[in-house]
DNA sequence: CGGAATTTGTTCGTATGTATT
DNA sequence: AAATACATACGAACAAATTCC
């Protein structure tokens, strides 16, 4: 039965009583220490609970811990899995930050509009080196179905999100992908708590969006330094606004 | 017994099977709509369960991933309370990924570095207006604090933090400073996998916090950038080396 | 200081829903 | 369509930590 590859071999049989590391931790060293990565199986809830010489409910607690941090994914009725390891649970603490009222949602969504400002900046650099004399036909066909869904009425929430997603990919930074992708996800989320834009904001931002292109194409960084902050500029009106409105009120 | 005020009465009585929200969701529900905050108390485990109609397995399960998310926590014997919100799952996410030598580390501590730098670049315009014609005694003193400490051949990664962490303190966005904060504990917790630096590079990175402060102090944002720069760079210069390393061994 | 009361931590056994083959 | 493997859920009992009297 067990062969000489079987990897559980390699946790402890016996759980030190009340010393130790937590169970979620054993988990943690046992990916580490088989070298796998995102996706690979892991053992069975029931296999778990016979190596780290613990109980169903403290392996499946462990579970819910990591799975809530990405480092697991479970896959009902059928298995665990290593997870995405991605800033998912930065998001979702941030948008319940901006969930509770009580210093207001905007306060939340004033500091992240800062923060991607300032990761927009700082990337600029790296951004137009890449860019320079280079079409982008995916990238401007995408502000061309923002302005298209725009006349037509209708949010382009989608379109956005892609631009900036495809936008960033030629930077080798992973961590600031994530992490711009991360708030742009809490910043969309958060943002309908606002007053209705007007329709030339929502133009005006859209043309922010082929402005940056265009200066990343010319290799001007100046100028895409101009155009970040005009395709933030609206938004950060309102948030002020609304701050200002809050204030009144207290 | 259940007076009016009892909060618990919120709470759906009986959980509609297989549908409806995670009991996770309903308890961040249930901090939302009491307008908890921050250290406020949580109902007890038990409690949980009649009100939310579910076994004390689903309700520990559920206190689990949102302690790991930092939105409860959890004191053994006592009780349960609002947890501090903090970026702490962001931190055990990225030093996790960062242990997982698969592609490196350096690449991760790479990552990270530069996310601190353009944050570091992002702020700097707020705290030269901040810092312009003041004295810091007491970070002068932390930096002098590092120096002895150096010249014993001791580490002084405490007054390191503190220093970052005392600089940032007039900015009014919490959410930069957490993020600066989360990213410097990443950092010094990934470091130690480089090589031992020179005392020259630790004399030069020392030297760079009393440069940053100086021009803090004369509003000379130019001068700060090129500090924060000369910070960094012995720590940069380490990284590239061992991912050429690394690459060479491939 | 000691002990009772309260609350969370851990475990076991059992039954049920779900996905894969 | 049936069988299998697996995760989900429940409830009761006991252990450990903390507080309060």
């Amino acid at each position: 039965m067990a062969t000489v590859h079987d990897p559980l071999h390699m946790l402890p049989r016996q759980r030190r009583r009340q010393t130790g590391p937590s169970t979620a931790e054993e988990i943690k060293g046992f990916i580490r220490d088989q070298g796998l990565g995102p996706g690979d199986p892991l053992p069975t809830e029931a296999e778990l609970c016979e190596a780290l010489g613990v109980s169903r409910s403290s392996v499946r607690e462990a579970i819910r811990t990591l799975e809530s941090l990405d480092i697991v994914t479970v896959r009902h009725g059928y298995g665990t899995y290593v997870g995405g390891l991605s800033l998912a649970p930065l998001v979702s603490g941030l948008i319940f930050r901006g969930s509770l009222n009580r210093d207001g949602t905007f306060r939340t969504l004033r500091e992240v509009l800062q923060v991607r400002i300032a990761l927009d900046l700082g990337v600029a650099e790296e951004l137009v080196e890449a860019y320079r004399n280079t079409t982008n036909d995916e990238l401007r066909a995408l502000v061309e179905q923002m302005r298209e869904r725009n006349r037509a009425g209708e949010f382009f929430t989608e379109q956005d999100g892609e631009f900036h997603r495809q936008l960033l990919r030629p930077l080798d930074n992973t961590l600031v992908r994530q992490l711009v992708g991360a708030f742009w996800e809490v910043h969309t989320t958060c943002v309908p708590m606002l007053r209705i834009p007007t329709s030339s904001d929502i133009e005006h931002t859209i043309e922010a969006h082929d402005h940056m292109l265009t200066a990343l194409e010319a290799g001007d960084t100046e100028a895409y330094l101009a155009a970040v902050a005009q395709h933030y500029e609206p938004l950060q009106r309102s948030i002020e606004q609304a701050l200002r409105d809050a204030g009144q009120q207290a």
